[in-house]
DNA sequence: TTACAAGCTCAACTTAACTTGAGGTCAAGC
DNA sequence: GCTTGACCTCAAGTTAAGTTGAGCTTGTAA
């Protein structure tokens, strides 16, 4: 450990709180990358560590892999972002983001106006058909939270 | 159709925007049930609707149908919730909906005194670290919603 | 210089939440 | 009475996001 710059992944696994396992799968997605030490071990700049934050708290928010890679992809150069660049991300999130913070509000305040009322017309629901719906889709598991 | 208060497992399906196999499958685990014709095919009440509304809301904002099912079954008599009944459901899921609110609310705003920052200490990060993490917690794929 | 923790690759397994398909039954209209 | 669109069951497939394990290589501390 000489130059204190260079991470190896059980460090960054250490400090980043996610196993190397998933570290490795983050690489094979592309959402972070490594060099290679001459013998073939990986080796990441301390930037890594912010993006895998980022590709975290996206995560626990319900944003998918795939959708977090897209946008970190879209960052000019591919470079983990700065201040400004982050700004952009949340403003790209931002509507999915506006809607599930509304769902989850009328969840937690009870529902009073919607399912808690006797009303029955579901088709009608203010929160079930407010916006679109991840209706078919094609098959295997849909993602939990609806997200587009 | 006579009765017009019994419906099928069709009918079901068209008026929650659920698909049949969906149904099929809520039923098998428990989340919602019917009664068989002499022919054995399923009829459900009225009720029903309201019982996959909540089903699919919850779920929409990142809680496990195993979770959905424990709140439903907690319910007295396993009933259908009336408006009191949801208030408890609601209550029951409080925090857990208030953390995610607040989470989503940071990322949406840009999240500018974390990651949007240029702290690297992630280990302080107080989005990251504030609470329990899903770390370490078996194999397989991880809820995607905290949760808990 | 050798032991042994940390890395590497690749394939297979896991979970949740469904969907698809095969093979067979029900029921409502013509 | 027959046809045709719903239903039924049960097994197997699918996707996301990783984890686990086997078998092999690196690197570092004593």
């Amino acid at each position: 450990m000489a130059a204190a710059t260079e991470l190896t992944v059980g460090q960054v696994a250490m400090r980043s709180g996610v196993a190397v396992s998933a570290l490795h799968f983050y690489e094979a997605r592309g959402l972070i990358r490594s060099h290679r030490t001459s013998g073939n071990q990986r080796r990441y700049g301390r930037d890594v560590l912010r993006r895998v934050a980022i590709i975290r708290i996206a995560q626990e928010v319900g944003i998918s892999l795939a959708e977090i890679g897209a946008a970190l992809e879209s960052l000019p150069e591919g470079r983990t972002p700065t201040r400004e660049d982050w700004n952009l991300l949340s403003t790209a999130w931002r509507d999915q983001l506006d809607r599930k913070i509304a769902q989850l509000k009328k969840l937690r305040d009870g529902l009073t106006d919607c399912i808690g009322c006797g009303c029955m017309s579901i088709d009608k629901c203010p929160l079930r058909n407010k916006e679109d719906r991840l209706s078919a889709q094609g098959p295997g598991a849909r993602r939990l939270l609806v997200a587009r």
